[in-house]
RNA sequence: UGACCCAUGGUGUAACGGUAGCACUACAGAUUUUGGUUCUGUCUGUUAAGGUUCGAAUCCUUAUGGGUCAACCA
């Protein structure tokens, strides 16, 4: 047996492991970077868990860093709900911090490549300088604010700083290359005139520095070593070495891997957020958005969406990843962990003809882990059942309730369908069923056969809640593929509340975030809008029902 | 009609010139007081064509396919 098979690397570890063998690093640092402009989502654990995962398995730490550098979209909000989603799937940071606490040292950089001759003030409009752009075929033509003097753009630029302008009325550019074949090297915008109050700087500036003036500047201040971010950033890396390279400063590298995508969902923060404001959900932490905070409240657990993480791992090519492994591996960690609980959703009554009185059962909490224990459940002469749990004409291999057949019920006795009641319209009322005394849970009972055991609930110690499904919240694998707008692809069956389901009174207790096995059902999680008068339960995910898909 | 990135079963990901493996899914069976769990087994793959090599998923060339780049967004 092999003492360890050595865990593949994928290729960022690769990179390190190599980067920490030639000494090239004694430790690492990386980041995580966040705009505060929006909730954290799926795909965002996934360079989460990358981020601060290195620094588990290499020497290091990892900061949060929000990119904080367009006032009008940023808010506060977003600062602490991604803290707060960040902390929730396990993970700290050495260091919080914001593209902003770096605003004084930027704008010192900014006045560096001005006296170098690196930088510009062009006073051109929005329209004028995307026509001197050229396309990603056709070369660009200079501006003709290109060759001002270094005095002339220090003080130009100066006053833009002192709010001597108004908004879009000058930028400061890179001078680099307006023919290069990169666009990105076509003198890019460093800096933009915006008016605007900053969550974190007031009104302390009117210009901000654009991401690409930000991101690497700041990586380069807090000495990160490796800059991890996703492969739209592929071409941004020439610009990020080049501002490294003339303003001499560390040598931070960038990195990129493929943004992970899920099927039958979206995960951009435009699409997200476009899903909120038009009420189509019912907001960031819908049970149904693929955000962490929906995911949360659908019950989701942190280590499930870690192992989620992992399992996908990291590579550079375009993937859509199905989202049935996502299932997989909450259920895998609910099963371990979920108290099992007995609850009817669509009852039809079954009356013990031959029984009288109320016995209290035992029964297990958690059959994968005894230490859970075990608690007692009323059982009496007339009983809930699901109702598609009966079948008059049932087909072969039909392992529930039928006229005659026998039947366990779960943790009680072998009961035996003799009779069945139905109204006018054929809807059947009650069954009407004999038990077998000596088949009490726990009985030897090895003489009898049955192939089936249902759940139940006694009717007078039910306990109605509220029981919220929840689907997936597109019909089709890729909502995005352009052939329609994404929101035509909306599944308008992805929300199905049960106002009344019977639960077993043991539930009275479960409070917010508590998470069960509702039996045969599927997992479930106490909602945050639950109270002891009316208790909500928001389905995580069913079981796995090899029955069911025929 | 340019540059750059990418291409391994249905999905995701390994194999670092030497037996194409793992996980999920699907299917079949065993066990089961949850049609759950657990266990066993099966199916399915290197985009194509050349080249280098004793040997190519891996290196080279070309083709094909997919993605990215023309925000004062990040």
């Amino acid at each position: 047996m092999a003492m360890s098979e050595a865990k593949s690397l994928n290729f960022i570890e690769e990179i390190i492991e190599a980067d920490l063998q030639s000494g090239k690093h004694a430790s690492i640092v990386t980041r995580f970077p966040p705009e505060p402009n929006g909730y954290l989502h799926i795909g965002h654990a996934s360079s989460i868990c990358l981020n601060f995962g290195l620094t588990q398995t290499f020497p290091g730490y990892t900061n949060l860093r929000f990119d904080d550098t367009n006032p009008s979209t940023e808010d506060t909000e977003y600062v602490e709900s991604i803290k707060e989603d960040v902390r929730w799937l396990g993970f700290e940071w050495k260091n919080e911090r914001y593209a902003s606490d770096y605003f004084d040292q930027l704008y010192d950089f900014a006045l560096q490549l001005i006296q170098k001759g690196f930088a510009y003030v062009d006073d051109s409009t929005p329209e004028e300088i995307a026509a001197l752009k050229g396309t990603p075929t056709t070369p660009g033509t200079d501006s003709h604010y290109r060759h001002r003097t270094v005095q002339e753009n220090l003080d130009l630029f100066t006053r833009m700083r002192n709010g001597e302008f108004p908004d879009g009325a000058r930028t400061l550019r890179a001078r680099i290359d307006m023919q290069h074949i990169n666009m990105l090297m076509r003198d890019p915008i460093l800096y933009r005139i915006k008016h605007a109050h900053h969550h974190r700087t007031g009104n302390k500036w009117c210009i901000y520095p654009m991401y690409d003036f930000a991101h690497g500047q700041s990586d380069a201040i807090e000495q990160v070593t490796h800059s991890i971010c996703t492969m739209e950033f592929v071409p941004h890396r020439e610009l990020y070495d080049w501002l490294i390279n003339t303003l001499s400063l560390y040598p931070s590298r960038q990195y990129e891997f493929a943004r992970r995508n899920i099927n039958y969902t979206v995960t951009s923060k435009r699409k997200l957020l476009q899903l909120v404001q038009e009420r189509k959900v019912s907001g960031w932490d819908d049970p149904r958005m693929p955000t962490i905070s929906g995911l949360r409240r659908r019950g989701y657990t942190p280590k499930s969406i870690r192992a989620f993480c992992e399992r996908i791992g990291i590579a550079k090519r375009d993937n859509l990843v199905d989202v049935g492994l996502l299932e997989f591996c909450v259920r895998e960690d609910l099963n371990q962990i979920a108290l099992r609980r007995m609850v009817v959703f669509d009852p039809v009554k079954l009356v013990l003809t031959d029984y009288t009185g109320v016995e209290w059962l035992q029964t297990e909490n958690n059959p994968e882990d005894p230490s859970a224990g075990t608690r007692e459940i009323p059982f009496s002469n007339t009983l809930y059942i699901e109702r598609d749990d009966f079948m008059e004409q049932p087909p072969k291999k039909y392992f529930r309730l039928a006229p005659g057949q026998l039947v366990r019920l779960k943790s009680a006795y072998i009961v035996r369908c003799d009779e069945v009641i139905k109204d006018d319209q054929g809807v059947v009322q009650e069954i009407r069923c004999s038990h077998l005394p000596n088949s009490k849970s726990g009985a030897d009972t090895s003489g009898v056969h049955v192939k089936g055991t249902l759940h139940w609930v006694s009717v007078a110690h039910a306990l109605p809640v509220e029981v919220r499904l929840y689907d997936r919240l597109f019909s089709v694998e890729d909502p995005t593929d352009e052939t329609a707008d994404f929101m035509q692809y909306l599944n308008s069956q992805s929300l199905t509340t049960v106002p009344t389901a019977y639960a077993e009174p043991s539930l009275a207790s479960a409070t917010a975030q508590d998470r069960f096995q509702f039996i045969r059902k599927g997992y479930f999680v106490t909602d945050r809008d639950s109270t002891t008068q009316q208790l909500i339960f928001n389905r995580t995910v069913g079981l796995k029902d090899t029955w069911a898909k025929g």
